[in-house]
RNA sequence: GGCGGAGUAGCUCAGUUGGUUAGAGCAGCGGAAUCAUAAUCCGCGUGUCGGGGGUUCAAGUCCCUCCUCCGCUACCA
């Protein structure tokens, strides 16, 4: 029984979450956890709110509320979320956790011991009007080169420019639009990640399993230029994880947080100290995930996440781990997504523009949206998200191939032998070739679930939903229940025996569906069907089951246009 | 600008280390069946594999070049 740990990135908490960021990390992390446990593994999969940095203070002042109330109420909100869309994590924490507090202290304690850790003192401009220092895309200007008159201060959207806030003309605050502003003087912390530059680079050079698209983003952080550069890893912010050296003050540092990416990657580790709190475990409960010297030298850990965040996961946060000379676990293999647009453009939080994980479970139950998005996973390239494809996946995957199948034998049998499995008959040729055929591609199907193939494992599972219309279609148990009733019986049985198969094979990726079936064939087994022939014999004649309501309702053309008018603005 | 990803059938995408007539699902057309959510099953594809050049007995697959789209570019997270 291996051992798997797995993370996904966690969501940051001002707002409720578009569909593009769940299939980025959440969902797919949730199908790998789910299939590894299914498969018998242990799993620790993990997740939790984020909830530091500057545009959580801003949506707490703008919700009139105090930021530690406002994480509170956003973490609340996200987790029920989560539990609606079936994510299955062992802990849901939060990065503004006491567990973070400490251990992100610890951590900076450490890496300051081991002469990683370097005061810089640097001019940062501070927005009187706002009370705060004002990260640089939160000062506008006219750009000195081009004109545009909404230039941020990081950089020029309109001649893309890279600029510094004093290049702006007519600099002002894009929080409160105040021109009172002045260069400040002030001391940070920066994380030597330079001096570790060949470490990470041999790290990252062993990792040749890892997807291009993870290992180039890294490559091209370390090289690029004079190399990986030194990050500061404090802010001047009222919340967040104070800065101080393990559990001493840091003199200097007063009145400093430590910088959201510090923290946040950190909280993977805190989360599983909050797990062990939550369920009354013990510390070595958790290390045992996370120490290399407790027992962790055997997990295998994955982690999710989007493009964008692959940067951190593979450079800053090994850096901190490393760097701090603890037997922390690093990461096995890095899964990282592409973007999922949506009708023609982008996802966006702040525009509010696509569907949100609310609204998403207002129109639908969960595992419409989980079949779709993991079917279409932005895997090798940014997808997109239409109503019409959208619409045409659920009603022919879902309804029509899966649902449709479930609904015809089950209906089928209560008409000729009632709602239990029918006596009669044995398998023979037919039976053999499916189980074959079965076992084949369930062998591909496990396959493409170990290397997280996701796209290619929705495809190999609905070619299996596929076996049981053609097995029915070529055994006719309709035609043959007039001059043969036992045969029919037989082809009856076996198809009834194939939801069963289904159920457990579907759970990964449809779980409220797959219980379903398991309930209307009247167990709670969802075993992995590791052997086809006796999957197939489960349910022996005499077993009870019962004719489940429709498994996957159509959409019909009227809603998805009224969807569709409803979802082409920005949400309100 | 730099780096990376993508460009394959009307649509969404597969195509391992170059090797038989380039594949799947959807849509479309024809047929079978009538158990079922008018669902299912079978059959049907003359595609400039973004353009051009090159290497090779052989290239979607390698090299060069050009074009288009997207992402990242380090103080948003």
């Amino acid at each position: 029984m291996a051992r798997i740990l797995i993370t996904s990135a966690i969501p940051y908490i001002n707002g409720i979450k578009h569909l593009g960021n769940l299939v980025g990390s959440q969902l797919p992390a949730d199908l790998f956890a789910r299939y590894n446990r299914a498969r018998g593994n242990e799993v620790m999969f993990l997740c939790a709110t984020d909830e530091h940095g500057t545009p959580a203070e801003l949506a707490a002042a703008k919700a009139g509320k105090p930021v530690s109330e406002y994480c509170a109420e956003m973490h609340a909100v996200q987790a029920e979320l989560a539990r609606g869309f079936r994510l299955s994590f062992d802990h849901f924490g939060r990065s503004s956790s006491p567990q973070n507090h400490r251990l992100t202290q610890h951590l900076a304690g450490r890496l300051a011991d081991a002469g990683l850790i370097e005061e810089v003192s640097e001019r940062q401009v501070f927005s009187n009007a706002d009370g705060r220092f004002l990260p640089d895309r939160y000062i506008e200007g006219t750009c000195p080169n081009c004109g545009y008159d909404k230039a941020r201060g990081d950089q020029c959207e309109n001649c893309t420019k890279q600029l510094d806030p004093t290049d702006l003309i007519d600099a002002r605050s894009a929080i409160s639009g105040s021109t009172d502003l002045e260069v400040r003087e002030t001391k940070h912390l920066y994380l030597r990640q330079s001096s570790m530059r060949q470490t990470l680079n041999d790290w990252i050079d062993s990792k040749s399993d890892w997807p291009i698209l993870t290992t180039s983003i890294a490559r091209k952080w370390l090289n690029d230029g004079d190399g990986l550069r030194d990050r500061g890893i404090t802010r001047d912010l009222d919340w967040g994880i104070p800065v101080k050296k393990g559990e001493a003050d840091w003199p200097g540092m007063e009145g400093k947080v430590f910088y959201v990416w510090f923290d946040a990657p950190i909280e993977y580790i805190a989360a599983a100290a909050e797990w062990a709190e939550a369920n009354n475990k013990s510390d070595a409960d958790w290390e045992r995930w996370w120490r290399t010297d407790k027992g962790a030298d055997d997990v295998r850990y994955v982690q999710f996440m989007g493009k964008d965040n692959v940067p951190f996961h593979t450079l800053s946060f090994p850096a901190t781990i490393m760097g701090s000379g603890e037997p922390w676990k690093l990461v096995d293999y890095i899964k990282s997504f592409n973007y999922l647009n949506y009708d023609g453009g982008q996802f966006s939080t702040s525009q509010g523009r696509g569907v949100f994980m609310d609204q998403a479970l207002d129109l639908l139950p969960s595992d419409y949206w989980r079949w779709w998005l993991l079917s279409h996973a932005p895997e090798s390239s940014d997808s997109e998200f239409t109503w019409e494809n959208f619409q045409a996946s659920v009603n022919k995957d879902l309804a029509d191939v899966l649902g449709n199948f479930v609904s015809r034998i089950t209906k089928f049998c209560r008409s000729k032998f009632g709602e239990v499995v029918p006596e009669g008959g044995t398998y023979g040729r037919r039976e053999d070739d499916v189980i074959n055929a079965l076992r084949a591609r369930i062998a591909n199907y496990n396959a493409h679930l170990e290397a997280i193939e996701i796209r290619k494992a929705a495809a190999e599972l609905r070619a299996i939903w596929v076996l049981g219309n053609e097995y029915l279609q070529e055994a006719a148990p309709w035609s043959l229940f007039k001059t043969d009733p036992d045969a029919a019986a037989a082809v009856t049985r076996f198809a009834l025996n194939l939801i069963g198969v289904y159920a457990a094979l579907s759970h990964p990726f449809i779980p409220d569906a797959s219980a379903e079936m398991a309930d209307a064939m009247g167990t709670e087994d969802l075993s992995w069907p590791d052997d086809c022939d006796e999957a197939l014999y489960r349910f022996a004649p005499g077993h009870a089951f019962r004719v489940p309501g429709v498994l996957f309702a159509k959409i019909t053309d009227e809603a998805r246009e009224d969807w569709q008018a409803r979802f082409s603005g920005t949400r309100n």
